[in-house]
Formats: structure tokens, C-alpha cells, sequence
DNA sequence: AATGAATGAGACTTCATTCAT
DNA sequence: AATGAATGAAGTCTCATTCAT
């Protein structure tokens, strides 16, 4: 074997990334660290070298997941929900390109590894608080919470299915997750002109985004 | 071992009952076809008597898959949308219960096995035209396809999410598919009335339920 | 691989004593399963077939242990200690002969697999108890118990010293071993007719042999 | 990792002390360089650097075995052979008592190592002599040669035993031992007094202590 | 039809040892 | 002199699958 340097990027990388996509592929157990390995052109007792336990391996995945965390002023367009979800979602769709298949192995192997369902929910929640503080910041007025919190649940659906599930699902693309995001968007803003004004569960100037 | 008496059920279906339970927990990877026998108290080699190959388990899983085809006529309420899709889920809810951890071994075994994914994609598409159905027969008239679209999309995401992958995310409860529901339904409403008649894309009789 | 019937033992009985001649010359540890595989002449599988673990090997030769309790009566010359001890030896020589091997395994292995501490402390305990049983049937009258206690005790440390031990050290041969029986013998005679009768601590008929 | 200052040992001895003290905890093969690393709180490399194979741990060992020569005229009670034993032992117990484990590990890795077999050879050799010696030189005229060396070699016998290997066996306390010192040491001066003199076989001058 | 012994490929993991620095 | 990354051989154990009965 006359690998030896670092090639393209370090040894411990390299088998991360190899990894990643033989998980995703073929799943967490039915992949064997010897073709980890083969595909990051390591020896074998090199991946057990930095990953001792191949659980670890997960672990370690999961601590490379790209903080989503979008800045709501840099999508939103005051009084337009549409098209501030509509760039919230470009630039989540943008951000997680890189991590699709990352993200589908976390749904898969949710049940059996914690920390792996940790790590899931986190993001979901994280995914849901940010639809919402995009509603709630280019939001028209005299929204009712319990509609926002609808909206921001479908949407989240929507883009986290789009992101970690869909692979099995028939192809929709982007047309369909469009057409949604229109719906829901402009379904709240009609449920807001059509309560009219005080009907008491609308929003403060209270409302923390993200809570 | 004295084990003989098939009780409660033939031998052949206890041993796809265990391999449904222990697949749906553990995984099909992870799940030895010997701790299947176990569970189904019948000796080791009759696992492999019935099912040659571990693979045929899955897909004799498959095939048990329940018909949830539901009549359109017994939850519609003519008129009511909301009602209409919440007699619907209630429905599915009862229909499901009995099979959701096949239903969730399905998505996580849905990338590495062919038919798997097929009959996935079938219950999926079968749930949309559902959805669809229920709502124009409900239908209040003067709706878009594109919303009606939009909105069986969104709750047979809703629906299948529950059954299927719900198990990862935080536990919503029957709350927050409620509330969806009825957003949804809402927004359909709204909509139409909103667009007042004749916009010219509203539904003629045409549309075909199931497609 | 042709090997399919028993030949001359059973597979598993080929396969313990395999490992019972692996484990004396070369340890527990540094005999690894597919030696023992190779010894016994039978797949690799089938030695993690009957024994999963690799120690339940070490209990099982354990419980082969052959039983070495010998009856008093066949060995006790009334009235001659020494006669009736060499020939005790003489009958656990023969006995034993057949498991020097395992027994000396047993001390290598007693530190770090309780179970076989345990059997091997049964055993010393067993042969004491011989020892002493025979030296009271063959017994002079006026003996001391506490010399009894002495004598039984270090005849017995000769035996096991013999049998489990002495691989390391020097050789001795039967000479010694007939020598220091002898010694004990006499040394016991000795001291009987040298206190005289009375001395308070003899023996009464009570004293149950094996305690 | 910090450590560095060489405080209360040098790191070589260190990881002496650390393979002594796991080695006889272990076993030879059951421990890895890398826990003695760890416990010696050394880098795993530095273990290699002093000591190339593994093996050469276990030579170091046993070359630092204590010289455990005693002075016979220091414990020797001229005419009393009893209490010269009984204060030789005393003093090998004071000796002795720091080096129990690499007593007991020699005994564990004799069979397999070359080496350590003719340690604990010289070492047991050496006893025998020393035991003799102080029987000689408390002698009370009259010994035959048989009789001294039988004493010897069981005396020897007990106290090796106690020290390499009683690990295992009932623990029988210092009682036992000093009930079986005092029976050796009785029934050579009373097989002395016993034959009288002139039996032809007793000692000349002849005998080289150490042979 | 049914069973459990038997098989062997291969998985994960450990570890002594080497080597570049 | 010292270190820790790197290597690959080997070990234990699991398991689907076959086969004789």
C-alpha cells in the first residue's frame, strides 16, 4: 500500500466523508467498516484508529452537521410571507445541498442511536423557529398564533421531508414544494384580512421569535 | 423444545409478526433471523423453512400491507371540508394503528430494498388522492386545483409523517394535527371565497379522483 | 473440507480436548479458537458453536474434572500410616494421571476466571480431606490432631504440588515424593509413641473424617 | 499531556512497576503495552522505546527480582531447630513481602516463557538450600540426610506456596504454617532421638549447603 | 414437513510494533 | 530522547444459510 499523505484532505476526512455516503447508501449496519476503508484508501486499522467503536463514527458525523442558523433580516421582505419563505427556503435549500445524504442517514438511524434522534429533533426545532420568525417578521399584522404555528409546522414538514426524506418519495420537486409554500403563505395572509381586526388572539408585540 | 401447538396463530405468522416487531425496532440489518425464532418460539430452522432468504421476510411484510383504502362517501361531509378531512384522519388513524411500526420499518428499510420503496411510494401516492377525493367531495366549489393539490400534499405529509416517521420527532400529539387540519381546511375555504367565481381555473367535473 | 462424522469422539469432545492440550502448554490466552478449530480438526464455526464464548471452553473443562474421591477402605493398611498413604498416592497418581494437563491449566487459569478458582480450592479441599480420612483409618491411636491437621495438610500440598505445579520446578520424580511420605509417616509414629498415652488431645472416636 | 517530571520514579521504572503490577493482576497476554502506558501515565511510544517486544517487560521483571539470600547465622537458635525455621520464615516473609505479585506472576507465565521458568527454578532451588542450611546448622546431631532433605523440600514446599501461589487456595492464614513448621521441626529431632546413634546414615561433615 | 447441527465468510475490534518527526 | 500517528495481522464472535435426517 503505498498511500501515505494526506492527499485532498486529512486521513480522519477522508474517511468521514466515505463514511457519510456508504451510510446513507446502504445504511448504518450494513455497511462495514472495511469498505469505509477501501473508499477513503486508508487501511482498516486506521478507522478504528480514530473511531474506536463504529457507533463513533455516527457520533462523529453528527457533530459535523452545518449550523443551519439563518439570519431572519437577510430573507425577510417586509409584508411579502411569500417571498420571505420563499428565500428562506432557497438559502436552507442552499446551506443543506451539501449535507442531504447526512441528513436522510439521521432519519434512518434515528431509532437505534441516540444522540442521532438528539441531534434530529434539535434540528426540526430549530428548522420550525426559523419559519416562524420569518412569518412573524414580514408578518401583515393581525396574524393569530395558532395559525402561525400551523404554517411554520406544515413549511418545516415540507422542507425537512424535501431534505432528509424524500429520496423515497415520489420525486415532487421543487414545483410542488413551490406551490405549498404559496398555499400556506397565502392562506395565512387571507385568514388575517378575514378575521379583520381584534379578535383578541392576535399577535403582540410580544412574541419573542423562536419561542 | 415441545413447542408445537400453532394456538394462535400458524407458525408462519408468528415468526413474520416477531420479524416485524424486531425489524421495526432494531432494523432488518440488525435483527438476527435466530432472535426471530426466538420470539416467535419456533425452532432456528424454520425461520429459514418458510422465508429462504432473510429479504423474503421483508417482503412477505410488505405484501401483509392493510388495504387503506378508505370510501370516499362513508367520511365526507358534504360541505364541510374541515370535518370531512378530520372523519378522514380519524379513519386512517384507526385503519394504521394496527401496522404502524410496519409502516415505519418501511421507511427506514426503503433505500436498500426495492419493492419496499414501491410499495412506500404506492401508500404514499394512494394517501394524496385520498386526501384529494375526500376534499372535493366535501368541496364547497370554486376551488383551484392548484390549492387542492397544495393542501392534500401538505396533510398526507402530515398524516404519513405521524405514522411512519413520527417516532424521531418531539411527540406533537393529536393537537397539532388538529390544528393543521383545520388550518388547512380554512385556508381552503378562504381561498375560494376570496377568489369569488369564475377565475377559470376553478375544477370542472373532470378531475379523476386517484390521479 | 471433506471431515463430516465424528471419527473417533464426538466434534465436541475432539474440540475440548483440543483446548485442554492448547490451554496447559501455551495459556488460556495466548491460545487463540482457531487453533483449537485446527487441533480438533473441525471448522472454525463450530468450536463458536458449542462454546459462544471463548471461556465457556475453560467451564466446561472444568466440569469434566474427573472425581477423585477414593474410597478409604480400598486404600488403608490398618496399622501402617506410611503403607496406607503411598498407597493413596498411588491410586491419585493413577486417577489423576489423565488430567496433569488440565489441572495444571487450572492454576495458570485460577486468578482471572472465578468458577475455576472455585474448583480448584474444591479440589485441594477434597484431597485434604483424603489424606486426613486415611491417616485416621490407618491410624496408630494417640494421635494429636493438630499433627494430623499438619500432616494431611502437607502431604496434600506434595500431591497438588505434583500434579498441578511441578511442570516448573525441578524435576523430582516419585523419589522425593516417596521420601517426603515417608518423612510425614514416621514423623506422625514418632510423635504418637513419644507422648505416650493421656495427653489429653488425642483423638476420640468422634472425629468424623472429612471434617 | 503534561506529564513529565520523573518525581518519585524514572519513567522506565514506572512502567515496570505498572507491567509488575498488571501482569500479575492479568496475565502476561491479557494486559496491552498500552495500559501499562496509561497506568505508568507515559506515552504509549515510550514503552517501546524501552522495551522493543513486549517480552523484554517480563525479562526486566524478573532480572529485578530481590536477592533473597539470608544470612543463616542471623536467624539460627543453635539446638532449637523449630524456632531457627520459624524465624527464617519470619525473615523471608519480611523480604518477600514486596515482591508477592512478581512471585505469583513468574508462576503464572513460567510455562510459556524461558526465563522466568529458570527464575523461579533458581529461586525455589535456592529456598530448599537456605531451609537446609538452617536445619543444619540448628541441628541437633543426628539428622539423617534423608530426613533433612524431606524437611527441606516440604518446608521449602509450604513457604513457596504461600508466597507464589496460596493466592488461589483457601486461605489458610499463618496459623497453618506455624502448626506445619512446628510438625516438620518436631519429627526431625524426634526420628533423631528416635534412631539413636550410629545409624551409618547420618550427617559427616560432607554436605555442601546449596546442593 | 420440520429440525438443529454444521459451515465458513466476514464483521468488529484489539494490539504489538514501526516510523517519521 | 521521545512521541503519537499509522499499520496490518490476528483474534473473537455472529450469522445467514445449507444439509442430513
Amino acid at each position: 500500500m503505498a498511500r501515505a499523505r494526506p492527499a485532498d484532505g486529512s486521513a480522519r476526512e477522508r474517511i468521514l466523508v466515505a463514511a457519510e455516503e456508504l451510510f446513507a447508501a446502504g445504511g448504518f449496519d450494513a455497511t462495514p467498516t472495511s469498505r469505509i476503508a477501501e473508499r477513503a484508501d486508508v487501511p482498516k486499522g486506521l478507522v478504528h484508529y480514530y473511531f474506536r467503536r463504529k457507533a463513533d463514527l455516527l457520533t462523529a458525523l453528527v457533530e459535523r452537521l452545518p449550523d443551519e442558523r439563518i439570519e431572519t433580516a437577510k430573507v425577510v421582505v417586509p409584508g411579502d410571507i411569500a417571498q420571505s419563505l420563499r428565500r428562506l427556503v432557497a438559502e436552507l435549500d442552499r446551506r443543506l445541498s451539501s449535507s442531504v445524504m447526512l441528513s436522510h442517514l439521521l432519519w434512518r438511524e434515528a431509532d437505534t442511536h441516540t444522540g442521532v434522534r438528539d441531534a434530529l429533533q434539535d434540528r426540526y426545532q430549530q428548522l420550525v423557529a426559523q419559519v416562524r420568525a420569518v412569518i412573524l417578521a414580514a408578518g401583515v399584522g393581525g396574524l393569530a398564533v395558532a395559525d402561525i404555528d400551523s404554517a411554520s409546522g406544515l413549511l418545516a414538514l415540507a422542507v425537512s421531508y424535501r431534505h432528509s426524506v424524500a429520496r423515497h418519495a415520489v420525486d415532487e420537486g421543487p414545483d410542488e414544494m413551490e406551490r405549498e409554500l404559496e398555499f400556506i403563505a397565502s392562506a395565512l395572509t387571507a385568514r388575517a384580512s378575514e378575521r379583520g381586526a381584534g379578535t383578541g388572539d392576535e399577535l403582540g408585540g410580544a412574541l419573542k421569535p423562536g419561542q
